[in-house]
Formats: structure tokens, sequence, C-alpha cells
DNA sequence: ATATGCCCTGGTAAATCACTGGGGAAATTT
DNA sequence: AAATTTCCCCAGTGATTTACCAGGGCATAT
């Protein structure tokens, strides 16, 4: 039940522009080599965060990306959507009327469970978190 | 990041043989019409939970499958990996050496909590649990 | 004007998925 | 003992998805 590359470069990505916290934008080149990814596949994902409203992105020379809102105002739950599409576990979860059997059936609320499960931990996380976090233990390595 | 249909149909096929309370074991054939599951492919399936240790088959005329123990002591989280595998959602999660940036990664720590409650959820049902749900459910309609 | 860096479309090899088919072996029934 | 039932095992396959790569276009800074 692995999640795609494009969710979890995605998600590396974002922090690293998350973490990057001056205003001038960064680049794909200085993503892609920080996270091990190829730029050109960076590239599609970055354009599916800007899509989504996520990240802004500047063109030309000294051009690169930027967060589209503060860090503290995007959760990971909306960013996993962009990416990997709704947590859903099951077609019937979100469809009722999918299967017949859908009221009455016991696997069903065992997966409405666990998506709901999922959906508690990312919406309870934003980039303004992870980011502090990691200075934090940055900060720990200090000591 | 929807679950395979061998999880899912798995899942529904060893719940069928925990509602079926009686000795007598389960034939392939009920369960595939009941759920809707072709008798092929189930076979398969079945097979893996067998080999998982969760069901016994009985072979020739009036045979079929039954529960290999209580359904009080099969959790979820044992059936789950067995059909799905390990619940994980990144190569890193589970092998700490696969990425150089793991011990600082913001993302790795995403995962690893979203894996947490999955795990949790599933751990913390057994079938006996389902069983006992779905006849309460039923007991509600009869009011 | 030129270099830089994002934008967009399209293609593709490999892997995975969700089955299907065929023949065999063990019980049971007759 | 023969026939029937039901599970067992192996092999193949079409469709879909994934994880990219290539190439040319467009906007911006200098």
């Amino acid at each position: 039940m692995k999640l795609s590359t494009r969710t979890r470069y995605g998600l590396r990505a974002i922090i690293e522009l998350a973490q990057h916290e001056e205003k001038r934008p960064l680049q794909l080149k200085a993503i892609a080599e920080r996270q091990d990814i190829s730029i050109k596949y960076l590239e599609q994902l970055m354009s599916v965060l800007r899509s989504g409203g996520f990240v802004r992105s500047i063109r030309g020379s000294k051009g690169g990306y930027v967060l589209a809102r503060p860090p503290e105002h995007i959760r990971l739950d909306e960013v996993f959507r962009c990416l990997e599409g709704p947590v859903t576990t099951a077609e019937c979860t979100e469809d009722r009327d999918y299967c017949s059997r859908s009221a009455d059936c016991a696997a069903r609320d065992v997966w409405l469970k666990v998506e709901a499960a999922i959906k508690e931990v990312l919406s309870s996380i934003t980039l303004a978190d992870l980011v502090e976090q990691t200075n934090a233990s940055a900060a720990n390595y200090q000591i």
C-alpha cells in the first residue's frame, strides 16, 4: 500500500520550500539537488502543486517557486489530496451506492475508520509545524 | 491510494466466514455468490489466507473453509498484513537506511505517524468485533 | 538580445493488477 | 470402485498505472 512517488517527492519538495524561509524563490534545480529528484520529474510535481494553489511560480532568470500561502495555513491533508487524490481505501467508502451491500458491510466500516484515522493525522499538521519541528531538532544537536 | 481488491475481497471473505457461526465449512461457491466475487479469484485469496494461518480448508464433497482460530483471536492488522503486506507508505519508513536523509526528514515523520494511526485502528479490531457489530445492527432493525 | 528558468505536451518501458484457465489431488457419496 | 465434489497449484494475459524522459515554447532579468 505504498504511496506514489508523486506524493512522496511532492511532499518533500513543498517542505523544502517551507524550510527555505527567505523570500527569494527556490529553483527547481536547487530542490532537485537537495532532494535527489530529477529536475524533469520534479517539474511535473511542482506543476501539480501550483494548480492546487499551494505554490506560486516565478518565471525567467532568478525565478523559481515560493509558497502561495503562509506555511501555517497549508495543512497536509490538502497537500495530500492534491498530490495523491482523496484519502480513499476502497470505492465504496466515498460512493455509498457503489455496492449494494454497503449499508451493513463490516468491511466498509473498517475502511472508513482507517480513512478517518489517516485524515485525522494529516489534517492536524501544517507545513509550519514541520518547519518548527526540524528547527527544534537541529537546535538539539547544537547542545 | 486505494487498497488492492485482494485485500478488500479477502477481508470480506474472512468476515463472511466469521459470520457463518456454525461449524460446517463454508464453500468457495457460497462466499463467491454472497460477496459477488469470481470463484476462481476468490480461490487465490483463500489460499493466501490459508498460508497465513487464518483459515483451514477441508477438501472433498461437503468441504469448504473454516476459521483456523476463534474470531476473537484474529486481529485485522494480521489479516491486513497477510493480504496487503506490511502497513507501509514509503520505503524509508521501514528501512531507515533506504535514504540518507531519513534521520531528519520531516516527510518521513509524517508517514510514520500515518502508518501508526492505521496500525492503531486495525490492531484494535478483531473478527469477533465485526460479527458482534453486524449482529447488533441487525437487532436494531428488528425493533 | 541573450541567458535563465518555468510551461506544456507527448511518449514509453516496466511493473502491477485483477483476473482466467487447465489439470490434479483428496474426500465423500453411491 | 467409480463418480462426484471441492479444494490445490501453476501459468498466462490484457489493461492500467507508474515514474519517469524529451523537446520545444514562453516569460523575465540583465
